[in-house]
RNA sequence: GGCGCGUUAGUCUAGUGGUCAGGACGCCGCCCUCUCAAGGCGGAAUCACGGGUUCGAGUCCCGUACGCGCUACCA
């Protein structure tokens, strides 16, 4: 099986308004190998479940999509040659080539109701024998027929299977075969008109001259009854990959119930599409020939292959992703990070759409290595918005038999006249640690909490210089005035 | 139940007959240090089980167990 056509590969999502992160990775592999061959991306929309439909919310789709950085040339938004690209679009295609299955003999109506259908499944069931269909249909005549339709029956179109050994290549598992003889005729357009997944995939993915029909290990049971349909039409086979499925930590099928399954949560949370890519991309797949584990998309374009994917199923470990996320994060510019942090510096109320984008950049880096998340940037960077809590009580315990006023007196006066740059900063109250006497752990402690309000914060040079001499010197003194009036309380 | 796919540390993986089974996340310890991070160094932890084949098996074959999927007029 040999394949010299131009790859063009489909992604077939159902239009719910978000990308499922499995959807989302298949997208990625199929973008990989497309943009790796030069080959065509094609959006096909999968709308023929109706009850799956989200009020035709295509736009969600495309846009988790393009967030990830994956874009297409064909689909309903696009247009091509092989237009439309919505199933429900398309019925009249299902229809065109049901009945030339029906002329040529391979499929027929079939007349059973879905109640008949499921009695003699429960019926076999209970037989102990495996529930299929009986055939009961294939073989009537003309006359049976127009009774049956005169009855008020509306058929169903049914493929006629033949019990044989069929198989075919992946490329990511190999050889992959069953025996046909277990399937019993199936459903190939239901009685109101629309056709059933399996066939219409291989009518589109025919029409639409797909080469690669990628998508996930659960449909791998699904290629036997395709390959089944594409050899009745006498059509030739594309390749076919099927990637490993994505898996709870409990190993149960990603659920909303049980953390994000759609891209558009991950974005919110604040992860990197970088992020996401990259560690979409090594959940079932791994370049093999390093250990490098950040890779742009760019550079995965260049070592994705199908032959290196894996075949066992992969639990999407948020642990893990956070660390990737973190690292992503730091490698950013710290302009460009500070313009996606800003929104949710936003949301949280803590700064301006016209916030000083140099000084905003100069806190950036700050926070830039203490930050897994973007959404983590508002309570990270709270104490450069906001004036902290009062912490006379910490200071205390922390001051022990220090006089905490006279330092802070000493402090706000070095500050009040040192030349405002992080290392001039630095070097005055060092020196002025050093004239005090005080011990390290006491004297920046103190200081950090009048500063900051928190025993844990960014780098106190530096957030001292980025809050700011006026709000720096009025911190010191509103706690100096704290830890005084709480005494003069006491005594 | 039947059929299909899978099984290397808790997790993601490298490994295609001969390696002390490599890397990463997480975890633990140490270092660095104005706190927290980040970073550096080190550590504990794996070939599901049983049979073969072979001089030699994580790698090949068979079986068992377990997990996942399909078994619809869902996709």
């Amino acid at each position: 099986m040999t394949n010299t056509k131009p790859v063009r590969i489909r992604i077939a999502p159902s239009p719910t308004g978000d990308v499922h992160v499995g959807t989302g990775r298949t997208a990625l592999y199929d973008y990989l190998f497309v943009k790796q061959t030069g080959g065509t991306f094609i959006m096909r929309i999968d709308d023929t479940d109706l009850a799956r439909n989200t009020a035709h919310a295509e736009a969600g789709v495309y846009h988790g999509l393009h967030w990830l950085g994956l874009d297409w040339t064909e689909g309903p938004d696009k247009g091509g040659p092989h237009a439309p690209y919505r199933q429900s679009e398309r019925l009249a295609l299902y229809q065109q080539y049901a009945e030339q299955l029906l002329t040529a003999g391979h499929a027929y109506y079939c007349y059973c109701t879905a109640e008949e259908l499921e009695a003699l499944r429960a019926l076999q069931t209970a037989a102990k024998e495996d529930p299929r269909y009986s055939g009961k249909c294939r073989d009537l005549s003309a006359s049976a027929r127009e009774a049956l339709s005169a009855s008020g029956r509306i058929p169903t179109i049914r493929l006629k299977v033949k019990g044989k050994v069929i198989g075919f290549d992946d490329l990511v598992r190999g050889w992959i075969e069953t025996d046909t003889s277990l399937m019993g005729d199936f459903i190939i357009m239901k009685s109101n008109g629309i056709p059933v997944y399996n066939y219409a995939t291989v009518i589109d993915d025919n029409l639409m001259e797909i080469t690669h029909v990628t998508r996930a290990a659960e449909h791998i049971v699904n290629t036997f009854p395709q390959l089944l349909i594409y050899a009745a039409l006498g059509w030739p086979t594309p390749f076919f990959a099927h990637f490993s499925t994505m898996l709870n930590e409990d190993k149960s099928k990603l659920s909303k119930r049980k953390g994000a399954t759609f891209i558009g949560q991950y974005a919110e949370m604040g992860y990197l599409p970088e992020a996401m890519v990259n560690f979409l991309a090594f959940l079932g797949w791994s370049p093999g020939d390093s250990d490098e584990e950040m890779y742009t998309l760019d550079e995965l374009v260049e070592k994705f292959s199908f032959a290196r994917c894996t075949a066992s199923n992969a639990i999407f470990d948020i642990k893990k992703f956070d660390w990737l996320n973190a690292k992503w994060i730091r490698k950013l510019a710290p302009e460009d990070l500070a313009k996606r942090i800003l929104p949710f510096l936003r949301k949280a109320g803590l700064a301006d759409a016209d916030v000083d984008i140099n000084w905003l950049t100069r806190m950036t880096t700050l926070i830039q290595e203490r930050m897994v998340r973007l959404d983590e940037a508002p309570a990270v960077a709270a104490v450069f918005f906001q004036e902290p809590a009062a912490v006379p009580e910490e200071v205390r315990a922390v001051l022990g038999s220090v006089d905490g006023g006279a330092m802070l007196s000493a402090v706000a006066s070095v500050l009040s006249k040192v030349n405002w740059t992080e290392a001039d900063i630095e070097g005055a109250l060092r020196s002025l640690q050093g004239e005090l006497g005080l011990s390290t752990k006491v004297y920046f402690m103190t200081l950090r909490l009048a500063v900051t309000g928190s025993k844990v914060s960014p780098p106190l040079f530096a957030s001292i210089e980025v809050i700011g001499r006026e709000r720096v010197l009025r911190r010191i003194e509103n706690l100096r005035d704290l830890l005084g009036t709480a005494l003069s309380d006491i005594l």
